[in-house]
DNA sequence: TAGATTGTTAATCGATTAACAATC
DNA sequence: TAGATTGTTAATCGATTAACAATC
């Protein structure tokens, strides 16, 4: 297979949140114009990125969207659910322990781990907090290879070295840092403020 | 000015937050050779982005860090706070209101928004949850333009029309649906899942 | 059949990088 | 001065788009 460049990857996931959308709206067939339409992306760039995966549509009439869900989950590996690791149970990891989006999109939280020891041994929605001294092991017996982190800035880079440690090759980092990691691990940052800043640069107050 | 390529503009918080983290571990000098190396970006790649702006360093010696962040602060408007309203107290919701990551980056929360009966007029960090029927005239009244959405996928698109109605020029939205608004107004979507997705593509469970 | 839409090619467009004169 | 690093140009690289034969 030849090498898919980055950008496609990450607009596949955007593709498959619409088209699951489209099933939920009852619909069944749709075409390149229109989910580009949808998204504001051109229908040949859908069309172009769907073709480095092979050929999902029929001349005419366009692409049946189940099938097209199955194998955009199918490439992404989001078929079977990853097991995630949650490090930090503050409010934002409160927050994404009750968050019921990762339902059917292919993830759940299985181990919440913590180093704050009022919170250590207490249930949060149904899981025990672990003693973060406990992460690499724990992380590492049930081969768990995706995290989150939600944990102080101060404190990221020290737990994202442990999590790299355990095997993790998936961390989505929600402190508003850097990583560095190795290059076999990827790493995703969800910042509100890069993103609220990426607009205010276009608004006049 | 020229017209600044949307991904350079993308580029400059992240900037931002590197060189602010900087300052915070006592630097006061940088290249763009170095915030290239922590950022895995090339130091080509700064240079061209910066000059589309100005001239920020000096030959030789770099950028002065203090001056740098406040003409990027400039750049993208958040030497003042904007004031922002977050409509949907639910888990999410309530995980921003406590999030001290605005603090000195630009935003504040001042009104928070809900339908629900239970939680209006209740207090949440200091702020009363405002009946989102009034939502609208709040907004205007106040004068806000930027809001964070964390309502259910069913309720965004609905909401995200009174937001425009309202005069909100930029949604940074928590459901995970696409948003259609008019070509004045910015959305930025934050869904934990579209980033889990872009890594699990690369990792071999 | 006529209309619609795919997958793909080639052309265009834009972004990144290498290189270097300028200069601190 | 010698070394370092900027800002910028030109070259390279890669992504997007337009166009269309194929075909449902």
């Amino acid at each position: 297979m030849r090498e898919i460049p980055d950008i496609v990857v990450g607009r596949l996931p955007v593709y498959l949140r619409a088209l699951s959308r489209m099933i939920h709206e009852g619909q069944q067939v749709t075409s390149s114009k229109e989910l580009g339409e949808r998204l504001g992306i051109s229908s040949a760039q859908i069309r172009k990125d769907l073709s480095h995966f092979g050929e999902f549509g029929k001349q005419g009439t366009g692409y049946q969207i189940q099938y097209l869900v199955e194998q955009l989950q199918r490439i992404l590996k989001v078929k079977e659910e990853w097991k995630v690791a949650l490090i930090g149970v503050g409010d934002i990891g409160h927050a994404l322990t009750h968050y019921n989006g990762f339902v059917n999109r292919g993830f759940r939280i299985v181990a919440l781990f913590d180093s704050d020891p009022k919170k250590i041994g207490s249930l949060v929605n149904g899981l025990i907090v672990i003693d973060a001294a406990k992460l690499v092991d724990e992380i590492r017996a049930r081969g768990l290879k995706v995290a989150m982190l939600a944990v102080p800035a101060e404190k990221a880079q020290e737990v994202a070295n442990k999590l790299v440690e355990a095997g993790i090759e998936g961390i989505l980092n929600y402190a508003p840092i850097n990583l560095s990691v190795p290059p076999n691990v990827r790493v995703q940052h969800i910042d509100p403020v890069i993103h609220l800043q990426r607009m205010t640069f276009y608004i006049n107050s």
